[in-house]
DNA sequence: TAGTTTGTACAGAAAAAACTGTACAAAACG
DNA sequence: CGTTTTGTACAGTTTTTTCTGTACAAACTA
């Protein structure tokens, strides 16, 4: 094996773990591909340049590279004289990884807390009303301590989302580590 | 509607809401259903009970329920005089957060490290290499400093799962909050 | 303007995941 | 000890996701 074989060799292995793990940041296998060897490949590609690399068709090339364009995981750059779109890795792999954290998250934060408050609406409502068995008012009142807890605990996640977009996180947590 | 049924309307609503985001915590559909199930349900139930109630296969509770288990997002409970399986919900979802966090990304720090500190000897061995072209050298050297950047972020991943597991997190974002 | 080139919509094929039913081993019971 | 109950392994089915190939609209070129 020849000095550049040992090289991609190297290489692979990254680029298998990455593929293995790019579920994470919720994308398809195809995407953990291309992604890894963008991260490799050290100018900007094409979608038939990516085509002829994996093997794999142009249309999942488009796919897969928009899902990762949109999860701010590459970048369209521009290059002149160059027609057709470009793109390379979007570099900083701390912001992508809080970027997916409060995309994930965040939709279900939002989702679960409104659930909750019209939940609480009508069982308070429930136990406001005159006409309902007592039976039942001791269910509600048992739901509606249960919608306060995991109430409390998406304020916290949501808090804690925050956190990490605004960088806090980095203070208990600190990028440099010297080791 | 009588009370009982605006009760489980409003149940409803919330169970809808933990099964579609259940797949954050790594679970199939199934488990979301069973989960949120327990979860209202005022004592531990067993997996015909589950069955029955969701209209599903036994096996699938099964199954589902060990998923749940391993995850720690239920328990396995005893009580006397029942021969069969018993379970019930966890309750401390901040600690399943954090369960769940550390297991799926732990799970990707450690694969990831140790592929890199395997290309990064690699590459350094070839960088030792009299007989390696400067080309090959020069593309080895690009790729040691990649590396290089996502060890250190792998690391800091990892303090940061540790960070949740030993529940630093909370004190810059605390769970008390009485708004 | 006509002729290319380029990205993507859409329909269908292939692969993966979720779920079901049968069968059976292990445990509990009497 | 034999009988019954209980959970799960396994094979097969259904559903969902991922990927491919064709077709076409929009953008660029000359």
């Amino acid at each position: 094996m020849n000095g550049y074989d040992k090289l991609l060799h190297a290489r692979k292995r990254i680029m298998e773990s990455i593929t293995q793990n790019i579920h994470l940041f919720g994308q398809p296998p195809s995407a953990g591909r291309q992604y890894s060897m963008l991260f490799f490949e050290n100018k900007p590609m094409t979608l038939d340049d990516m085509s002829e690399e994996l093997g794999m068709s142009k249309t999942s090339m488009s796919t897969s590279i928009r899902s990762l364009a949109e999860s701010k995981l590459v970048e369209r750059v521009w290059e002149r004289g160059v027609r057709k779109d470009l793109y390379e890795v979007n570099d900083d792999w701390y912001q992508n990884f809080i970027d997916t954290f409060s995309l994930r998250w965040g939709r279900s934060i939002s989702l679960h807390l409104s659930a909750i408050r019209r939940s609480q609406k009508e069982l308070n409502a429930l136990l406001q009303d005159e006409k309902t068995d007592e039976e039942v008012k001791e269910l509600a009142k048992q739901d509606i301590e249960k919608l306060d807890y995991i109430r409390n605990y998406y304020n916290w996640l949501e808090r804690l989302v925050d956190a990490f977009e605004d960088h806090e996180i980095f203070d208990i947590v600190p990028k440099n580590n010297d080791d």
